[in-house]
Formats: structure tokens, sequence, C-alpha cells
DNA sequence: CGTACGATTGACCAAATGGTCAGAGTTGTG
DNA sequence: CACAACTCTGACCATTTGGTCAATCGTACG
């Protein structure tokens, strides 16, 4: 955005900024120090590829996103997290905003597959374990990235109330259509199913956005294994049955 | 924005400020342009009292956390939501974190209120029902609240996880034994106690924080009454059903 | 009325932040 | 090796942000 070039040799800039001079036309004076020519020791950072470079930006940008949110987050926070100066962020992604995008379109992709499983031809009581099970290995796994997620739904959606109206949406309804489907043949007990996902979706990922709280009311550092699993078969039994597949 | 107009005949600060002069202490020349007298128009807000002062302030910066996070939140828009100058907010609260603890503080007020209806005395099922209903009724009611609480737990809750730990973990302790002890009586399914609390906080205050999602995925702008309703049912059935209380 | 005290406010600042740029290093290709 | 294209980086800037201050206003009380 307004990348103007900007002169060289201009007399030095007026000190005073009137409401007059808003655009950054009176950009002048770049009477920069020397660039510290043969300074430069530690050898440049070697080139990875692009697609790796961008990788590794957006894995430490997710981290740093989820840690402190959008508004919180700072460039500088994530060019020290990948290991980068900062303009390195902005030569891949441009702004910071552009590289919270890139972040979410990831997640969002993720949060979209476990729905594979639900499909009419498979065995009810499978397909939500299964699904119910995905979604707690994510929560476990990729615990940044859920998150990110959260933390934008959480603030209005600002980047991507349009994809959820456009994908989420019609997905979820072909999903729900399935549920009701299996309801209509008597094999799981009568529910809403959409809202049915809002329960699942909430149930398994409290423990990947909120893992701080239960970890408090637990009594522990972290989840281990066991512990993992054990919430696991909490959440799967109790949805389970409350759906009348016990 | 920013735009002030810049001192008229101050004594030129130096410009040079060194780390030597940490502290405000060296705040000395303050040589400042006569403060405008009788330039005022409008007519000062008038004083409400201390107290009400407050809560007008802790409202609107519910709002603005909510809404932007601790760190994308400003003091400037907090101002703006409470239709005060800035400078109010640090007159009642002293800082920015100052102001989003009180927040906190009244969240977690309002959040551990429900648990009063889990009593070992009570019916499981009359209980349990309650329970649910009184954290949906929050959700829909003080949604704000609950965002709020929600992304600070997000961030890894790091104004109040000492809290978590002194207040809500013995809480929680004595509320799972109640729970045990009407499985051990053969009331409801056996299942994981404290789990039960992460799944019902989860399933209940999604419809608070994740409102954008919830509401792309039905296809509507808000949730009336009616949805509402439905949701409430859908969620206290779900969770019943699931604890064996049918 | 006068005065002490708390409340209010415009003006201000240092520090931090997102973003920019030009120059220099690296790498691939003929 | 020469050249071009791509990548990396220190230095820099305009703007925003949390926070401060002294001056002012309003009012309860003697």
């Amino acid at each position: 955005m307004a990348t103007r070039p900007r002169d060289i040799a201009a007399p030095v800039r007026s000190a005073s900024r009137t409401a007059a001079a808003r655009k950054p036309a009176a950009t002048a004076a770049r009477g920069r120090a020397a660039p510290t020519r043969a300074a430069r020791q530690g050898p440049r950072q070697q080139s990875r590829n692009r697609a790796d470079q961008q990788a590794a930006i957006i894995a430490a940008a997710e981290r740093v996103f989820a840690g402190a949110g959008f508004g919180g987050a700072t460039m500088q926070a994530i060019a020290l997290a990948a290991g980068l100066p900062k303009p390195n962020l902005h030569y891949y992604f441009g702004s910071k905003k552009a590289l919270y995008q890139a972040v979410l379109e990831r997640t969002l992709r993720e949060w979209l597959e476990p729905a594979d499983t639900i499909v009419a031809e498979a065995e009810p009581r499978a397909a939500l374990e299964c699904y119910i099970r995905e979604k707690m290995r994510q929560s476990f796994t990729r615990p940044y990235a859920s998150r990110v997620w959260a933390n934008e739904l959480l603030h209005g959606a600002p980047e991507l109330r349009g994809t959820l109206i456009r994908t989420l949406r019609p997905l979820m309804r072909r999903k729900a259509a399935v549920i009701d489907h299996w309801i209509a043949q008597g094999l799981m007990a009568p529910l809403d199913s959409l809202h049915l996902f809002f329960t699942i979706w909430a149930a398994t990922q409290t423990y990947a956005d909120f893992e701080i709280q239960i970890c408090a009311v637990l009594g522990r550092e972290t989840l281990d294994r066991e512990a993992q699993a054990r919430a696991t078969q909490h959440v799967v039994s109790l949805i389970l049955r409350g759906c009348g597949l016990a």
C-alpha cells in the first residue's frame, strides 16, 4: 500500500507538520547514514526457497497471533519467532493483515477436514465417534491454530465473515442433512443437527482454546497423553449418549 | 489522528533523551503553551458519583475489550465508548491493565454464580438443567462479558492464572464432588465430573463467544428469542441425555 | 461568601508499531 | 565470468498509543 518511491536529496523537512500536508507527500530528506558497508558480520540468512520461508513465517505468526490476538501481536515479535528480520515478513506477505489472512486460510482448511467422515453411507455411531476423535486430536496437536480461529470469531470475524457464509454454511447444511437423514431413519435420537455440530465444536475445541483453565481446574501443568485420552473418552461417550447412540 | 497542534512558544525541549533520565523525575521544563483559557465551550461533563462513573467506564471497557482483545483495545476507544475524555479513565483506574483487571473481576463473579445450584441436596436432573439454563441465559444476556473472559483464557490468562487456581479450582472440586456423589448413588450415568463441567461451559458459552459463526451457519443476523430457546433446549436435552438423566 | 477538595480536561510526551527503501548479497543461466 | 533476478537487511519514518500534568471547574461545608 502506498509504495511511494521517495525522493532522494530534498532539503530538510520542515518540523511543523500541519494538517495541510496530510499525505506523505512531504516525506523528503532521506539523508541516511552510510549503510555501514562491510559491517555485516554474521553470515546472512541463507535463502531457503520461497515456499519454505513462507511456511516458516506462517508457523511463527500462528503462535504469536494465538498468544496475543491480531491487535496484540507485533510484526517484531513474529519476526523474532521466525528468526528473521522484520522487513522479510513484509517482503513475503506485504502487510500484517495479509500475513494474518494467510494464517487463517491454512487454519480453515484443516478445520473443515474432519467433517469428511459425516456421509450418509456411514454408520452414525462410528462416523460421529470418528469425527469427535479427530476434532479432539486437532485440539491437542494444533492448539495454536484453534486459538487463532477462536480469536478471530471472538472478535467478530472481521476477516472471514464472508468465508463463513460462503464456505462453512453450505458445507454444514449438507452435513446437517446427513444427520437429519439418520434421525429420520430412527438411527439416533431426534435433535437439532446444526446445533449438534455447535456443541461438538465447542466441547472439543475447548481443550485447545481454554487449555489454561482446564489445566488450572485439573491441577496440572499440561495435559499428557493419558489426560488427553481421558478427555477424549469423556467427550465421545457424553455426546454419543446424548445422541442416543450409546 | 494525533494532529496535535504542537506547542507554540515553548522553550524547545532538548531533543536528546538518553536512557539516563528514565523515570519521569526528569520531567521538568514543562513550559506548556497557555492552556487556552476560556476556550472550553461545551459544558463540562457533570460529575456523577464515583461509583457510577467507574461502572460506566467498566461497561464501556467490557465492550471494547470484548471486541478487540486487550492488545487491540485502545484507551481512546474505551473513552469514546464511555463518552469521556481519556484522562478520566486514568483518573479512575490508573492504567489500562488495571481497568482490564476491574473488568475481569466483575466477570468472574458473574461467571461463578450459576454453580450455586449444584448442591448435594438437590435433585440431579433439576439442578443440572437449572445450571445449564442459567449458563445459556448468561451467554445471551452478557455476551461481552463472556468474550472478555474467553479472550483472557485464550491468550494464556496472564492476568488471572492465579485466580483460576486459587478460586476456581477449589470451587469446582467441591462441585465435582457433588456430581460424584450423585453418580455413586446411581442417580446418573458414570462420567468424569470435572470434564462434565468443561463440556457444559463450552457448549453454553459458545453461543456468546462464537455467535458470529453460529449466526453465519444458521443463516441469520442475530439470535432472536425463539432461536435462543431452541438452542437452550438443544443443549439441555443433549447434555442431560448424555448424563443419563433423560 | 470563601475555600478546600475532588473531578474534569486539553495539551503534551516517550516509546512502540507497521511499514518503507536502497543497497548489498546470492543464485541461476548463458 | 557476466549479468539479471531474487532475496536479505540495517536504517529510517509517520503515526498511534498508553500515560502524565497543570490548570480549571463545581460543589459541599464552614
